[in-house]
DNA sequence: GTCAATTGCCTGCTACCATTAGGTTTTGAC
DNA sequence: GTCAAAACCTAATGGTAGCAGGCAATTGAC
């Protein structure tokens, strides 16, 4: 019988995929073995369980995106870049629901470590550097942006901005220049 | 034999409890019927699905919450009123880990539109009528605030800003007064 | 107080998922 | 070709969701 070639990363590729198409809660063991034609057990040689297998769902999902992310800020500063980081987030979170949902999953501190989630962090701080801030300031400001985006993305995806006007888009573009103007005068507080 | 004397309501408030104790993930039909010493398919009386369950787990949870923040607000204004509403969202989340992630459950909407999601909503617009924006920039900075509340409470509930200097509580106060100061320049830009 | 209707809970069943132990086949290195 | 490691399977356990149908306790009408 013909092997399924499987392995750690192809299964967290597939699960990716399996969440946007099925909603993450959707990737599981077994749904993973129907698609390999493979029988659940076999997945076991491969990770270690299947909440292991949605943490590298969650960490091919981040280096996926710091990836995208850091192409979009590439050549841009200030407004732009800030724009373009945020843009960035929210077209992948809308384009893949279920893989955006798999970055919320909880990792525990050491695979966070191992994860894209510092590069993410560092690509914010570049952003920052051009505002001038305290090193202090610099870490709230991360803070902030992060949130911000986190929140916002996760909202509209739950449809709480669905049923009012105005549009969506509009609060978003509103949201990212005013953080904007927040940081060009966050030390002048 | 005694009854156990089940209603919809008391299994929404034994499951918010559970969330509490065991995490939100282990809010499941099985065990809330250990939990009353009745079996499994009694629960189904009352409850339509084990989704259905945990729906009214999160209408619990966003109904206790919205009474929590109106009294934290009555009586404030301005910035007063603006920490009072986010410490209120923030501190309900850190007593209530289990509450707060039932809380993320997403609602079909017309389940929403009956939640208290609305005076949530009404809230925030409350204090926002202080600052002097136009309804288009109301709807923005509830977004804004909704976003941002939602998104550094799940951050760092999660741990993200448990590894790095400053604390979380200094990062928290800084974006507060940071959101304040924005909606006060709101339309000036 | 008696009786019928309703409600509350149970038994028993089906089906799916996760996981482990141990066996068999395939593959590649030599 | 041999052989060991890797890849996959069979089989079995135990947990969860959910449905159908039944008996018994409670309630309300008289």
């Amino acid at each position: 019988m013909g092997r399924a070639g499987l392995t750690a990363d192809r299964l967290a590729q597939a699960g990716a995929e399996l969440a946007d198409e099925l909603g993450f809660e959707q990737v599981t063991v077994a749904e993973l073995a129907r698609r390999f034609k493979v029988k659940p057990a076999s997945l076991y040689s491969h990770v270690q369980s299947s909440a292991d297998l949605k943490a590298r769902v969650a960490l091919v999902v981040l280096a996926e995106l710091a990836d995208r992310a850091s192409e979009a800020v590439a050549g841009r500063s200030r407004e732009a870049a800030l724009a373009a980081l945020g843009n960035s987030y929210r077209d992948y979170a809308h384009e893949h629901p279920g893989r955006f949902a798999a970055m919320q999953l909880r990792l525990d501190s050491e695979t966070a470590a191992r994860s894209a989630g510092p590069r993410h962090t560092r690509l914010m701080l570049a952003i920052l550097r051009e505002y001038e801030l305290s090193d202090a300031d610099q870490t709230h400001a991360v803070r902030l942006l992060g949130s911000t985006f986190q929140g916002y993305v996760s909202l509209e995806l739950s449809g709480s901005f669905s049923h009012s006007e105005p549009s969506s888009n509009e609060s978003w573009d509103h949201i990212i220049h005013g953080l904007h103007i927040l940081l060009e005068n966050w030390q002048v507080r």
